[in-house]
RNA sequence: GGAGAGGUGGCUGAGUGGUCGAAAGCAGCGCUUUGCUAAAGCGCCGUACCUCAAAAGGGUACCGGGGGUUCGAAUCCCCCCCUCUCCGCCA
């Protein structure tokens, strides 16, 4: 959510900055501007009648305690009570509808970032490693997966429809060792705190970190309406703290935590991919932070780093690049989007999304901390996945795959799998 | 699922219809005094919003959330959420 008031104060900068991300938020905001106008008229109202009320309220409560008669002010106050009924009515729902057409406002992209419409204009950042050179014709995880049974696409259909995975023998036993691998390099070598939070989540968690109101449709929620199933660990993460007053020196706060994630997919109909590539349930490990405003962006870049270094470890080629402003999520201020090479797809895979949303997030969810002047701030809000199993499960089968259709295990990832390698 | 108790400022906790934004303690900040890594005394110390060109100032709201009763609600009534205790059930 924006401040209010650097919209009122900045009106063109805030437009400008919202224009580049295409889409039509920009053009709400002479809206919001009328809205905000309209809201602080009834609140100034509404506030001199509450004063009139109080004041003439005592007076009443004294003319009492002395034995005097009060009735005429009685019915006066009788009347004020009357128009502030009708005057709060107005004024909360001026309220109502400046706060809804705010939620629906996308967060202002950082200054520097790259200008452009689409992917097409992300730019390359950097680049570890260089594409396997496999001297014979890479199958891709489908194949692999069925030639060595490591999961079984079908029978997840049969259970729960298309887009869902069922692993099997060594494919479920790899993908628990990834989990087991990320948790332990994050939390052990990058000092984040492990957590294990609910994967279901209420409404208004779902509303602290942006994924309600404005995207419902891409959630699973559960019949009553209130709870829904986690899209990714950062929604439960990020409100871990929410509604709080955190101190200086709590801060940074690192998580890392394993969760399933639940995604509808549903204006991906066309794009729903053979295999692991898009499923509706997957595996994910998820790093988030929250920090201060004066350390956010240094700590964008080291979360990045510490994504990466999933992917150093397992021998895989990736590169890293950073979205353009048409292309960013909702929340976010600044992304980076690490892409990891599957040699059997011939592509790119995004494996990892790694966001500083600013006080986005935390103007939402009102988590704030006091500063060394002691005033009470928004928290910056930081998360990324580190890494997604599914894809990361492709990258890695397709890269180490041997000619005599075996895999192997590289070796930092043999003490969690048990075994060095898949035949 | 049943019964009961409770939710008050950063934290602990008093307050059952008016002068209560709210005692007290802790933590924090400032000053004074004594002085070996500290103690004592005194003072200050909530948040949001509105108003003001800005600062100063002024004002309103907020005692889990929402509604109601009343001239007036932290306080009384109703609904919801959450926590704790006991019982039941259960991995």
């Amino acid at each position: 959510m924006l401040d209010i008031r650097l919209i009122r104060e900045n009106p063109d900068y805030v437009r400008e900055r919202l224009a580049t991300r295409g889409g039509e938020a920009h053009l709400k905001l002479d809206e919001i501007l009328a809205c905000d106008r309209q809201r602080r008229e009834w609140e100034t109202r509404l506030q001199q009648l509450n004063g009139d009320r109080k004041r003439l309220s005592k007076e009443i409560g004294m003319k009492r305690s002395k034995g005097e008669q009060a009735e005429e002010l009685e019915t006066q106050v009788r009347g004020i009570g009357e128009e502030i009924t009708l005057v709060t009515e107005q004024a909360a729902q001026a309220d109502e509808t400046q706060r809804n057409l705010l939620l629906q406002l996308p967060n202002l992209p950082h200054d520097q970032n790259p200008i452009g419409t689409d992917a097409s204009a992300n730019p390359e950042v950097r680049v570890w490693g260089t594409k396997p050179v496999l001297n014979f014709a890479p199958a891709d995880h489908v194949t692999l997966g069925a030639k060595l049974g490591l999961f079984d696409l079908e029978r997840a259909a049969k259970i729960s429809g298309s887009g869902f995975v069922c692993f099997t023998g060594p494919g479920a036993r790899l993908e628990r060792a990834l989990i087991q691998f990320c948790l332990d390099l994050h939390s052990r070598e990058h000092a984040y705190l492990e957590v294990s939070p609910p994967f279901l989540i209420r409404r208004e968690s779902m509303v602290g970190t942006g994924q309600l109101p404005k995207f419902e449709e891409d959630m699973y929620g559960l019949e009553n309406g209130e709870l829904f199933l986690a899209p990714t660990a950062e929604v439960p993460v990020t409100n871990l703290h929410r509604d709080e007053l955190l101190a200086l020196p709590e801060l940074p706060k690192s998580f890392v935590a394993y969760t399933p994630c639940f995604r509808r997919e549903a204006g991906s109909a066309g794009r729903m991919t053979r295999g692991l590539i898009r499923v509706h349930q997957f595996d994910k490990v998820e790093l988030v932070k929250l920090t201060t405003p004066e350390t956010s962006w240094a700590e964008l870049e080291a979360l990045t780093g510490h994504a990466e270094q999933v992917l150093q470890r397992l021998g895989l080629h990736y590169r890293v690049i950073e979205l353009c402003t048409g292309d960013m999520g909702f929340g976010s201020a600044k992304t980076y989007d690490i892409e990891v090479w599957a040699p059997g797809q011939n592509a790119y895979l995004e494996v990892s999304s790694c966001s500083n949303y600013t006080d986005f997030q935390a103007r939402r969810m009102n988590l704030k901390f006091k500063d060394d002047e002691g005033k009470n701030r928004f928290c910056h809000t930081l998360n990324g996945s580190g890494t997604a199993m599914p894809r990361l499960f492709v990258a890695l089968i397709e890269t180490w795959q041997q000619a005599d259709g075996s895999i192997k295990i590289p070796e930092p990832l043999q003490p969690y799998f048990g075994a060095a390698e898949i035949r």
